[in-house]
DNA sequence: ACGTTAGGTATACGTTTGTATACATCGCGT
DNA sequence: ACGCGATGTATACAAACGTATACCTAACGT
C-alpha cells in the first residue's frame, strides 16, 4: 500500500510545468520541438528558421538564449521534468499491483520468475504508453544522445544516468531482483535497460505499424537482461566465495 | 579445426579495398571522415566545407555525388566492407582458440559457462582492438544510426542487421549457446549484443582514459545478455512443454 | 511622473551556402 | 589527328545565415 497513484494531480496535458515563461521563449521552444518532430536534430536548426517557425522576429531569439545549445538545454530540462517523475510513479504503481497478487510463483535460482515477468510486462507497457503520450520528447532525447553538440550530449547522458538510477533504486526497494546482486551489477543492469528502452522507443515511434511487436520484443529484452544479471550473480557467488576478485587477466 | 585465420591476407592497413576511385572522390570521402572525427554528424557537413577540407574546388563535389546522402552512402559502404568480414574472422579465431582448450568447465542449466565466459572475453576484446584500429568508422556509424537523414539511417540499420546476422550465424555454428534456443530468440539476442557493442564503442572512443573499464563492462553486458537468453529458453522449455507455444498473452 | 528594464520589431551588413555556367586539362579510342 | 568523356577549376549569383544597432512598447518600483 506504500505506492498508489497520487490523488488529485492537475494533469497538465502538455508542457505547462514551468509557468511564467516569456511567451516568446515558449513559442521558440515549441517551434524547436515541432521542427524536430520529423527527424531533424536540434543542432541542425537555425536561429532564423526557429524564429520563422515561431512566427517571431529573428532577433527575439537573442532575448532569451545566447546559443542554440542554450535553447537545447532548456528544452531538455523541460523534457526531463516530464519524464522522470511520472515514469517512476508508473513503476511503483505496477509493483503495487503485483504485490496484491501474492500467489507463490515458479522459482529459479532463488528468484521469482513469475513476478518478474509480470512486473516487466506491466512496466514495459506502461513505458510505451508513456512514449505514446510524449513522442517528441523521446525523439529529441534519443537523437541528441549521439548528436553533434557536446553540451547536449552530456546533458542527455546525465539524464539517462538519472533515469537508470531511478530504475536501480526502485528495483532495490521493490525487491525485484535477488538481494545478493552487487550494487555495481545492478547499476550496469539499470543502464542497459534504460538504453534498451530508449532505443526501442525511437523504433517504436518511427514504425507505428509495428507497435505491438516492438512492445513484445522489448519485454523480452528487458527480461533477458534481468535474468542474465540475476543468474550471473548466482554463478559468481558459487565460483569465487574466497578470491579477492580483483585484476582480471592481461588487459 | 574448422576455423583458423585465413592464410595470406594482404591486410590492407586502411581504406584500400575499392581501388580505382577517382582521386577527388577519395579526397572528399577522407575529408568527410576527418570532419566527422570530432563529433560532427555526416548530415551537418556542407558541400563547400567538404571541398575546402579536401583542398578542392566546391564544384568538384558535383562530379562525384549529387547529394550529401550519396556521399554518406558511399562512405558507409566502404565502412561496412571494412567491418563485416574481419569481425567475423575474429570471432572464428577466438572460437578456434577456445576449442583447443577443451577442459571441462562448470555447467549451469546445461550450458558451458566457462567456455562462454572465455569466448565473450576474447571476442569483446578483439572487437575493441578492432575499434581502436577503425575509430572513425564507428564514430560515423553509430552517430548516423540515429541521425537526421532517413537514407543513411536505413543503410546503417541494414548494416547493423547484417552484423547481428553474422553473430547469430556464428553463434549457431560454434555452438556457443544451447541448441534449444529458438531462432527468433537468438535473433533478438544478436541484435541486442550488436547494439550494445556499437554503443559502447562510441563511449570507448570518446573516453580514452576509461578504455579498460569499458572493456570489462561490455564483457559483463554481453555475458548478461547471453546468459539471460539461455536461461529464459530453459525456463520456457520447463513451463510449456505441451502448449502449442504460439501467441503469448494478449499481445 | 519618471527612469529602468524586459520583451519584441525593423533594418542592415558581411559571410557562407548551394547551384549554375563556362573554361582548362588529361587520357584514350578511332 | 581528332574528338570526347571524365575530372578539376574559376567565377558568379541569389538565398539564407548569424549578428549588430536602433527603435518601440508595456510593466513596475520609487
Amino acid at each position: 500500500m506504500s505506492a498508489t497513484a497520487p490523488p488529485t494531480k492537475p494533469l497538465p496535458n502538455a508542457a505547462t510545468a514551468a509557468a511564467a515563461l516569456a511567451p516568446g521563449k515558449r513559442q521558440l521552444l515549441d517551434a524547436a520541438l515541432r521542427l524536430c518532430q520529423d527527424g531533424r536534430a536540434l543542432s541542425s536548426l537555425g536561429l532564423r528558421e526557429l524564429a520563422r517557425e515561431a512566427g517571431l522576429n529573428p532577433n527575439t531569439f537573442y532575448r532569451h538564449f545566447n546559443d542554440l545549445d542554450e535553447l537545447g538545454l532548456c528544452l531538455l530540462d523541460e523534457i526531463a521534468g516530464q519524464l522522470r517523475g511520472p515514469l517512476s510513479e508508473l513503476r511503483y504503481a505496477a509493483a503495487a499491483r503485483s504485490e496484491l497478487d501474492a500467489t507463490p510463483r515458479p522459482q529459479l535460482l532463488g528468484l521469482d520468475m513469475g513476478r518478474g515477468r509480470q512486473v516487466v510486462h506491466e512496466t514495459v507497457n506502461l513505458f510505451f504508453d508513456f512514449v505514446d503520450r510524449h513522442p517528441h520528447a523521446f525523439m529529441v532525447g534519443v537523437r541528441e544522445l549521439h548528436g553533434p553538440s557536446p553540451v547536449l550530449r552530456d546533458a542527455l547522458q546525465r539524464m539517462m544516468d538519472d533515469f537508470a538510477d531511478d530504475i536501480r533504486r526502485d528495483c532495490r526497494k521493490l525487491e525485484l531482483l535477488p538481494e545478493g546482486l552487487a550494487e555495481h551489477q545492478l547499476e550496469q543492469l539499470a543502464l542497459l535497460i534504460t538504453h534498451t528502452l530508449f532505443r526501442q522507443a525511437l523504433d517504436y515511434l518511427m514504425q507505428p505499424e509495428q507497435h505491438t511487436l516492438i512492445r513484445a520484443l522489448t519485454e523480452e529484452h528487458v527480461l533477458m537482461l534481468a535474468t542474465g544479471a540475476a543468474v550471473l550473480q548466482h554463478v559468481d557467488q558459487l565460483r569465487l566465495p574466497v578470491k579477492p576478485a580483483k585484476s582480471r587477466d592481461q588487459r
